[in-house]
This record gives structure tokens, sequence and C-alpha cells, in this order.
RNA sequence: GGGAGUAUAGCUCAGCUGGUUCAGAGCGCCUGCCUUACAAGCAGGAGGUCACUGGUUCGAACCCUGUUACUCCCACCA
């Protein structure tokens, strides 16, 4: 077989994903093992692979490959959300880049559309994850808008509704101007903005003269006045709103305002004249102290003129223009409106001043760019204090295990502030909202049902109704349905106790990025307690944001994402994979540089080498009668050393793993394979040229290599897929290669598990190895050609230090002709230590006796000084009696090997000089 | 305003129960090598007052006070 120097990771990958796929490898179906499930966060279906897709699906596919080669039932559900305000705005977009305005269509017909679109660039970003190696049971793909789970959502609609936890009522709502849909609050992000302070004048309504003024000033009282009269200042930002205007407020307790009390004002330009309402809300300190209240356009105000029974006069259109209920500037945007108001304002002598000023402005998360508004809505909500209640509990236990610990807070701080959840959205693109309504005697009365044949059941029995039933418009948040995911996968709301929702839920992992631990993470534990009385899933590892390498978040504007597409195609997604995972420990920021990338292609090519040497190996048939029929003592130890290594190292991976902690589990089987294995093994048992190896150790090379890669299929799929069929193969006729190829994957196989290990000779080869660099560095400084043999004599002045079983092994690696112990330092020899033994090289004619005296004698510094750090701790009393007996004891053994080393060095000194 | 987190080599990060894993890893950098698997490589090397401050302790990168800087989450100050 002749391979090519370099591993081409493009034609490999295509063919074994197709492999897995024909062989069903991902397919899972309840059975007697354990079973093993992860759900996707379902991505958007239009969207398209980025980043962090790649960062969390990468992820999820380590953790489901490692189960599944645990011997676990290994299930991973893929699917996509309907997305439902971002594909809506999709779709209108493309609609109205063809002419046609959302609102001359139908619903049905818009519908038709929406699911056009949907078909035409849904599933993108699947085909996308294939590429990626993803291990989904792609047999159960599922879409939030698909039967089942549209079902679902409309029985867990409708259950909440007829247990009095799903209400309609007019509220405060976030209102998208440019979405024409109201939000909910997770789902407004606040960003600080520079803007402006305007301070207005309000003029007290009838008063022409204060009697009393001076003793008013002397009680505090800030009285303005000019040629028009007096007047109160009000601080705002959004002088638009003083339409809506329908009082003016002051805190009871504010000195500065108190003459206002009892007054009415005029609102500026307006005209309209509205009563100084007093109220401890206002913040004396904030501006003048006074406040104009605008109970259509803000919570607060909204709040105070509930308190204060005050008229609302809602100033807004849906789109944000001015409503015909201003008397101004009917039709113009809101921020239109801001710029000529504030000239107005001006040129009417009724702005006293303007301030630079910075505020947080709510924009709607999937529409980045437009401010939202606090308007005044009638809608649909979700008690959420019971969810709370039964959320809370399961993630405070322990039941539920966030990855990092520090989410706990985050979703407790949260949970104990919860407010009711606003579900309706106008919008067509989403599930509906099974409400129908009807009217009964001139009132309107709604009915919830599964259905209108249902609801027009409940209308008869209830209110002897037997008309025409109207649907509610409205869909619902994208939430409400992605909130039962978990569940509505295996069909666990509609058909309750199936037996693939026994099997398969709980699931074990979620993985997820930390920004919809409240839109998702929170709910999904919520609808799992209410509908399965069990979590949802066991633990959550929250992924970090995916930065470039300057720390700035990805993004379209920036473009300074890179498409991982691209990635994987310059770099395979094995090299891809590994880049990400390199540089991701849990819930940590990404700071991804492409680079990267780099690393995981070169280790690709590094085991493709490595199984190049191996298989150009020849293997001793023992006809020859040579010595390399038989296993040397020097292959057979660095067969059990190899063999040692690794159960250390699988413990450490294991360890690892079960504290997810990713990215060294990674770290360990890479240096594991690229150090261990190929810089150290295989230079071991590497047989001269054109001379074979012996079988013994030609077949534990093959073992040792296939299990290698066992260890690092979950991170790199592909070439290990590819390697470990190469080394099944080896030897065989084409025949038995052809039904190896056809009939087994490295998919199937038992990950490796920690055995037993012997520490001394892992210890003895670290001696070995510290010998072999020794002579390495005395060649390397003396310029000296690894081709030269050179002899090594040591003196050893305890047994701690012994490498006799890797003699051989470093006579060839570090090409030594002999290795002698000795009592005393030969003369003219180069020299150094591994601990407590010293190594000499001899070479008369290269030793330099003065550098050779600086070397030791700086040594020799450092050794005693160490010397007295250890004597400190000794002397002291309190030392030797308060800190714990193997602590001492260590602090013995560094003296007694101090004490060696000093004595060895001094020796030494004293022979140059 | 409330809460959480982070600060260790040029960069990204480990450092778990305070003590031989104590100052580490990977990458980068420097030097020398195209040595018969691999230059996408090999061998070697340099790099750090563990942010600052005070304390606890026989002993602190680690525990506690405070300070500074950055990050994130939450909150109705117009």
């Amino acid at each position: 077989m002749e391979l090519a120097s370099k591993y081409d990771p493009r034609a490999v990958e295509e063919k074994w994903y197709q492999f897995w796929l024909d062989k069903k490898l991902f397919h899972s179906e309840p059975d007697h093992r354990v079973p093993y499930t992860i759900v996707i966060p379902p991505p958007n279906v239009t969207g398209v692979l980025h980043m962090g897709h790649m960062l969390n699906n990468t992820i999820q596919d380590v953790i489901v490959r490692r189960a599944r080669m645990q011997g676990k039932n290994a299930c991973w559900v893929p699917g996509t959300d309907h997305a439902s305000i971002a594909t809506e705005a999709k779709v209108v977009k493309a609609l109205s880049e063809q002419g046609i305005k959302k609102h001359d269509l139908t619903r049905e017909q818009f519908l038709e559309h929406a699911w056009e679109w949907t078909h035409k660039h849904g599933g993108i970003i699947l085909q996308q994850l294939r590429k990626l190696g993803a291990s989904c049971d792609w047999d159960r793909t599922a879409f939030t808008m698909d039967e089942t789970r549209s079902e679902s959502v409309t029985r867990v609609f409708v259950d909440l509704y007829n247990k009095g936890l799903i209400y309609r009522g007019l509220r405060m709502i976030n209102w998208d101007p440019k979405a024409l849909t109201a939000l909910s609050t997770e789902e407004v992000e606040y960003k600080e903005e520079r803007s402006k302070l305007y301070y207005l004048k309000y003029y007290i309504k009838d008063l022409k003269d204060l009697k009393d003024l001076k003793d008013l000033e002397e009680q505090g009282n800030i009285i303005h006045r000019d040629e028009k009269g007096y007047y109160a200042v009000v601080a705002t930002t959004r002088p638009e709103t003083i339409m809506g205007d329908t009082a003016m407020c002051i805190n009871p307790k504010d000195p500065k305002n108190q003459w206002l009390r009892g007054h009415r004002v005029i609102v500026p330009l307006v005209g309209r004249e509205v009563p100084v309402i007093e109220d401890r809300y206002v913040d004396i300190e904030f501006g003048t102290g006074c406040l104009k209240v605008t109970p259509a356009h803000d919570v607060n105000d909204y709040n105070l003129g509930k308190t204060h029974n005050l008229d609302t006069i809602d100033i807004f259109n849906d789109n944000g223009t001015i409503s015909e209920q201003s008397p101004l500037y009917v039709g113009m945007d809101r921020f239109a409106c801001r710029k000529q108001i504030a000239k107005d304002l001006e040129a009417a002598g009724l702005m006293e001043k303007v301030e630079d000023y910075t505020n947080k402005v709510g924009y709607s998360q999937r529409n980045p760019d437009t401010a939202i508004e606090p308007r005044l809505s009638l809608q649909w909500f979700l008690k959420m204090q019971h969810f709370a209640d039964i959320a809370l509990p399961p993630v405070m236990e322990g039941k539920i295990k966030f990855y990092p610990e520090k989410y706990k807070n985050t979703y407790r701080q949260w949970l104990e502030n919860i407010q009711d959840w606003c579900i309706s959205r106008q919008l067509w693109w989403g599930h509906r909202i099974p409400a129908w309504y009807l009217e009964v005697n001139g009132k309107e009365e709604i009915v919830v049902a599964l259905n209108e044949e249902e609801a027009k059941k409940i209308a008869k029995e209830k209110y002897d109704y037997t008309g025409e039933l109207r649907q509610d418009e409205d869909a619902l948040d994208t939430w409400f349905s992605s909130w039962l995911w978990p569940i509505s996968l295996f069909d666990g709301i509609r058909n309750p106790g199936n037996p693939e929702i026994n099997y398969y839920y709980p699931t074990v992992d979620l993985i997820t990025a930390p920004d919809i631990i409240f839109f998702w993470v929170a709910r999904m534990i919520m609808a799992g307690e209410e509908y399965m009385h069990d979590v949802p899933f066991r633990n959550v590892y929250f992924t970090g944001v995916v930065r470039d390498k300057l720390g700035r978040k990805m993004s379209k504007s920036l473009g300074n994402s890179p498409d991982p597409i691209k990635l994987m195609e310059e770099y395979g997604a094995d090299g891809v994979r590994m880049g990400m995972l390199l540089t991701a420990p849990a819930g940590n920021d990404i700071l991804f540089d492409e680079k990267i990338c780099e690393q995981g292609r070169n280790f690709s090519n590094k085991m493709w080498n490595a199984l190049r040497l191996v298989s150009g190996w020849k293997v001793s048939d023992g006809s020859d009668k040579s010595d390399q029929s038989n296993q040397s003592d020097n292959n057979s130890v660095a067969v059990q050393w190899m063999e040692q290594r690794m159960a250390q190292v699988i413990e450490e991976i294991e360890k690892d793993f079960d504290q997810y902690r990713l990215s060294e589990a990674l770290m360990a089987t890479y240096k594991l394979i690229w150090d261990d294995f190929c810089s150290w093994y295989l230079e071991m048992v590497k047989p001269a040229y054109g001379t074979p190896i012996d079988r013994e150790t030609y077949d534990a090379t093959i073992s040792i290599f296939s299990r290698l890669m066992l260890l690092m299929h979950p991170f790199m799929p592909f070439v290990t897929e590819e390697i470990w069929h190469a080394l099944q193969t080896i030897g065989k006729d084409d025949e038995q290669a052809a039904f190896i190829n056809a009939n087994y994957s490295i998919m199937n196989q038992h990950m490796p598990t920690s055995v037993f290990y012997d520490q001394r000779m892992l210890d003895e080869f670290d001696t070995a190895r510290e010998v072999i660099a020794g002579v390495r560095n005395i060649r390397n400084t003396r310029n000296l050609s690894p081709k030269e043999a050179l002899e090594v004599s040591f003196i050893a002045a305890d047994d701690r230090y012994r490498f006799a079983n890797f003699n051989g092994i470093v006579q060839k690696l570090a090409n030594v002709s002999a290795i002698k112990e000795v009592k005393e330092k030969p003369a003219g020899a180069l020299s150094f230590m591994v601990g407590t033994m010293e190594c000499f090289v001899p070479m008369p004619e290269n030793v330099n006796k003065d550098e050779e005296l600086k070397k030791l004698q700086d040594e020799l510094k450092y050794a005693e000084g160490f010397l007295r750090s250890v004597m400190g701790k000794l002397s002291n009393e309190k030392f030797v009696n308060g800190a714990p007996a193997a602590v001492i004891e260590k602090e013995r053994n560094k003296q007694r090997d101090a004490e060696t080393k000093i004595a060895a060095l001094k020796a030494q000194i004293a022979s140059l000089s």
C-alpha cells in the first residue's frame, strides 16, 4: 500500500460519513442498553452554520461519540426551529422584493409562501452539520412546526389554559414597531446610547403672581419665571411623547417643588392642561424632580396612571408613527418627530436647555436596529410563579448540574424575579393560538380548545352558542414550542408514557450557549417538571461565545466571522473540530484564530505519517532465524512502557470527561499520541532501515495504535476511522480487507478504559528520558553529529534513579555505545545530573574546563540555596510540629537529595580544578 | 444600582484538598538540523514579583480584607 506523505481529508471525510449513514450507525432504537440521549439546540430552520454552531455541535458530537463507544445506546436527536420572528421577517422581505406586501395577502397565502421559503432554504444547516461529522440520528429529524410538535404545543396551551395558568389581558408590553408584534421582556436587549436630555417648560396654569415668593424660596423651592409667567421644568429624553402627557409628577417630599403642589400645568406646544400629581416614585435628585407622565408609553408612567387615575393617550401607531390621537405631527415617524419637536420647542421658547445624556434603550433581540416601544396591549400571558417554583429546586439541589457552576446564580436570580411571559405574537408564521371568540349577549367570550370542532362543542355546552367562531389571529412565541423539545421529540406530550419517552427521557447532557439560559434552558426545566415530573437533562454545559482573536464578538457587520464550511475545506473537519476544542474550556469565551485549525490539520498529518511508518514495516516471518524474529528486550520494555503510559493517560482523560473538561481531555490524548507514541514509542521500536520487525512487537504496535485511534475518535472522527481501518487491514488479502472495510467501524469499538498501571516503570522511563535528553543536549551544544556514538557512565547515589530496564533504549535513542556504572568521575568528561544521579559523557578533547567549572558552580549555588530553604523549614519547630508527617518526610527527602547532589558537585569541581 | 466572574510566559489557558505536578501546557519565538514516517517535521533553548495591597499560617498563585482593570447577567431612574 502506497500512502501519500500528506493526509488529504477531503476524500476521506465524505467517504466515511456516507459509510456511517449507510450502516445506520447513528440510528438508535430503545433496547436493553443504557440510554444516552442528547437533543440538539434546534438552529433556525433557514439559518446557515456559523462558528457558534460549530463549537456547540462539535462538543455534542464528541460526547455522543464517546458515549456510544462506551456501549451506551446513544441517541442525538437533530432538528430545526421555525424561529417565528426571524423567519417571518425573511419571508416578508423576500416578498417585498417581489413587490408583494404581507397585508395584501391572506393568512393562508402568506403561509404558503412561508412554507415554500422554509422548504427551499430549510435544512441547509443540517446538511452542513453532516460535513462537521455530526453523528445525529437523522431518521429522527424534527421541526418545531411539524405535526407532532405543533399538536404538542396546542395541547400544552389548552392544558395550561384549563389549569388557569394562561390568561389574556391588557398589559404594558414591549412592542417591536418593525416586526409589528409584541415581545417578551427577555427578547428586549438594552443598549447604552448617547442621547440628549431635554429640559421643557411647563407653564403653570393661571399663575401670574406669587405673593409669598420670597418665603417659598427660603423654604427651598426653586421657582422659574419668565415674561410669560411661572413654569416648571421637566427633563425628558423623549420629548416626542409630550402629546401623550396626562400629568406632571413631583415627589411630595421634594422641597424644590413644593410650590407646584395643587396646580395645573400646560403641556408645551400641545396646550393641554394636566394636573400636578405627587408620588414618592419620583427621584428628587434626578433632573429637576419634575416628571412628565405618559401612561401609554412608559411602564412606570403606566403604573402612575393606574394609581392616580390618569387618562391614557396612545400617540403611536403600530409602526411607530404618530397616531391620530395626537394633536400634532400625525403620521410622522417617532424619531423624525423627536427632532422636529425639539426644534419647534426651541423656536417657541419652551426649551430651557438641552444636555448630553447617556441612557439605555431597549432593542428587539431579533431586529437589533429597532428600538422597542413600551405599549399597552391586549396579549396572552403565561403565569410564571408556578413554573419558577417547580424549576428552581432541581438546579439548586444539584439534580441538574451546570457547567460552569456560576450560572446557577444567574438562574436563581431570574427565577426569583420572574415576570409573566407574554406568549402571543402578532405574526402568522408560528403556532396559531387555539382560542376562539364568540359573542354572547353583546359580550365577548373565549373558548380554548384543541381545534375548531372542539371549540364549537365547548361553545355549545358552555354558552349554548352555535354560530361562527373567530379564531385568534396571533401566533405563539417560538420558545413556547422549544421549551417542550426534549419531551415533544419523543412524543411525550401527545402520547405520555410511550416506550420512547420512557426510554430516552430524561436526556443526559444539554450543550448550549449561556445567552439562552432563560429563553430555553429554564423553560425546558419548567416544562419537564410540569409534564414529566422529572428534569429534562442531568447536565448543562454552557459554551462560551466565539470571538475573534481580538476578543470581538463575531458578527456579519464586522466581517470577522470565518465561514465554517470554507474552514473545513481548508483544514478538514477534523482539523477545525480540534481547533475549536483546543481553545474551548467550558464556559470560557473562545478567542478563535483560524491558525489554531492548522494545529489540528498538522496533527491529522502526524497520525497519518505514523501509519505510513508502521505500514511500511516488514514483519519477520521467522525464516531468517535472525535476531529480528524474536522480540528483543528493548521492544518488550517499549511495549510494556507504552501500555503503562496509556493506562495512566486514560485515567486522566476519564477524569477530564467526568468534569466536562473537553479541551484538557483532548490535549492529554494529543500528547499521548504525538509525544509518547510517535516521539518515544515508535522511535524505540522502529527497526533499522531495511530490517524487519518481530511479530510480537508489530502486533502490539498495531493494537496500541488502534486503541489510540479509539481514544481520539470522538474528537477527530474521520481521520481516526481512516487510520483504524488501515490498521485493521494491514497484511490482509484483498478479500479480507474488503470485508473488514465493509463491515467494521471504529464507532462500534469499545473505548479503552483505565486499568492498573505500574508507576515504577513510568518513573524509570522518566529517568531514562532525562538521560537521553542530557546526551542530546551535549550533542547539541558541542555540535556533535548524531551519527557519532558516545559512551555514558553514571554514579548512582541511590537506587531511585536507576534505569537498567531502559539501557538498551537509551543506547538506541541517544546513540550511545555503552552505559557503565562507575564509582568515580572519569577523567575528561562532560556531565549532567538526573535527580541525584551523575551522568558522564567521556570526551577529553571536548572539555572546556572553565565552561564546565562555571556550569557546575552555578548548579552548586542553586542546590545550596535550595538546601537552605529546605533546612529553614526543617529547623522551624512549628513546621516540624505542625505539618503532616508525609510533608515532613518529603522535606527530609529533599534535604537528602540536595546534600547528595551538593557532595557530587563539589567532588566534580574538585576534580576539575 | 444589585449580582456573578476573570486577572499566572508574547498569546490562549491549566494549576483539583494551602506543602515535589510549584511555578506548568499548547501555540508563538530563538538556535541547530531536509537524520529513510512526517519541514504540516526533528532535536534543543529562552520567556513569569502568579494584577496591586494588607492579613491568616510553620508555609500562600491557592484562604481572608481592601484596591484597580476588564467581562457578563439582572434592574423602571425620566
